[in-house]
DNA sequence: TCTATGACTCCGG
DNA sequence: CCCGGAGCCATAG
């Protein structure tokens, strides 16, 4: 069965329906997704999710909270912008109170 | 076909 | 939390 074209559309699916406000994981949403082995492969979806803009990557960051994929944006602190737009706060590249901010998928 | 790579995560110390 | 090592799997060359 093509489980994995449906992957990229779950990505899409759930990266559509973070919060304003607030972030997730990779692991977050590949464990929702049924595939938490996969994480690196949420996060190379969410390269691919770069082409379209409805869908909020920079809400999406590692299991520590780190911004590990601004390099991947345009500018050199865009996606902290984006993050800090939305009342995150963000100290050298990591999302402070990253408890509060962080939102699950069944949520 | 095989190897290297990566926007990750878990585990033990 | 930090560090090193291992697992994971789709894509690129």
């Amino acid at each position: 069965m093509d489980k994995n074209a449906h992957f990229f559309e779950r990505v899409y699916a759930v990266a559509r329906k973070i919060p304003y406000g607030k972030v997730t994981s990779y692991g977050a949403i590949a464990k929702f997704l049924g595939v938490a082995k996969s994480a690196r492969m949420v996060g190379w979806a969410m390269n691919k999710t770069h082409k379209d803009e409805t869908i909020p990557a920079h809400r999406v960051v590692n299991r520590k909270g780190l911004l590990t994929g601004k390099h991947h944006f345009d500018g050199t602190n865009l996606m902290q912008q984006l993050l800090e737009s939305e009342g995150i706060i963000i100290k050298n590249n990591q999302i402070l109170k990253f408890d509060e901010v962080f939102w699950h998928p069944n949520s």
